[in-house]
DNA sequence: AAGTATAATGAGAACCAGTTTCAGCAACAA
DNA sequence: TTGTTGCTGAAACTGGTTCTCATTATACTT
């Protein structure tokens, strides 16, 4: 199982559009306006994002088209979407864009926050989980590790 | 953070449904017929189960009760529901009733397995996410550890 | 054991996040 | 620019889950 980027310099916004241009081309899908303009919504609010928070930065967004190219992104690998027990899902950058991480989930207001573990707990991890699934003759894709609790601000 | 049970010899359904008993006690909730039965159902299933699932092993519980009744159980801390992209939630016991463990998350026919991991494994990821945690200022609670791909039989 | 208070039940209606429809529009190719 | 195809957006729809409320079960009191 692949790590995703490095930590290192964020990409540019410039960097974020030249990548998902090219996973959308390899998809047959067409980079147009309101998909960039939902990109630059996701790489500016830096943490995952629920549709009301998309709509509320860009209310020039249709709700349906925004769900329905999240899904367009979502195919061509571009973001992630993050399952939660919360109203809303999330969704943030997949791997290659954002670095591998996991999440501070509150279970009182469902904000979700991006935090990284040290690279030995996650070759830990990987290794565990590898053999456990190829046990049960399951194919990895990829894991979440996830933290559940009361943020900063709950509690 | 807690481990739940040692893994050991399996809880028996009477212990099982004494440990409800007094789960739903502290929280002044009655123990029914109807919530035994559903007990029943979640115990024989073995494994996360839908609601779906639960109605077709025991047609006699109304749809809308169930869902109330996995709620106040969720509410006692003797379930849990597993957040997945899926049509339906999954449910299955709760810690003190079921050992630590993890999930295998079948991304092409939402079945989930549950499985376990070594205790080291486990002893490290804790130590690893309440450092984290404490750097954010969130008290952790419990922490999800899911490998999402395909099972055995989508494969 | 009967009476009383309160919680639980079940059938259906309501809710709402997410998806689909479809007529019009934008992007690309020749 | 003309044609082809994919994209858009407003509104209707879908379906899992929750809520309503009249009825029934549970447990406590006397």
């Amino acid at each position: 199982m692949t790590r995703g980027r490095a930590a290192g310099p964020p990409l540019t916004i410039s960097d974020i559009h030249a990548v998902v241009g090219i996973r959308l081309a390899r998809h047959d899908y067409r980079y147009t306006h309101s998909r960039r303009r939902l990109v630059d919504v996701i790489a500016a609010a830096g943490q995952p994002v629920t549709l009301p928070d998309i709509v509320a930065a860009a209310p020039e967004l249709a709700q349906s088209s925004v769900y329905r190219n999240l899904d367009v992104l979502e195919r061509s690998g571009v973001v992630d979407r993050i399952a939660s027990s919360g109203d809303h899902a999330h969704f943030e950058f997949a791997e290659p864009l954002l670095s591998h991480h996991h999440h501070l989930i509150c279970m009182d207001c469902g904000a979700i926050e991006d935090v990284q573990l040290d690279d030995d707990v996650e070759e830990l991890v990987d290794r565990s989980l590898a053999e456990v699934a190829s046990r049960a003759g399951f194919t990895p894709r990829r894991h979440s590790l996830d933290l559940h609790g009361s943020c900063a601000d709950c509690d």
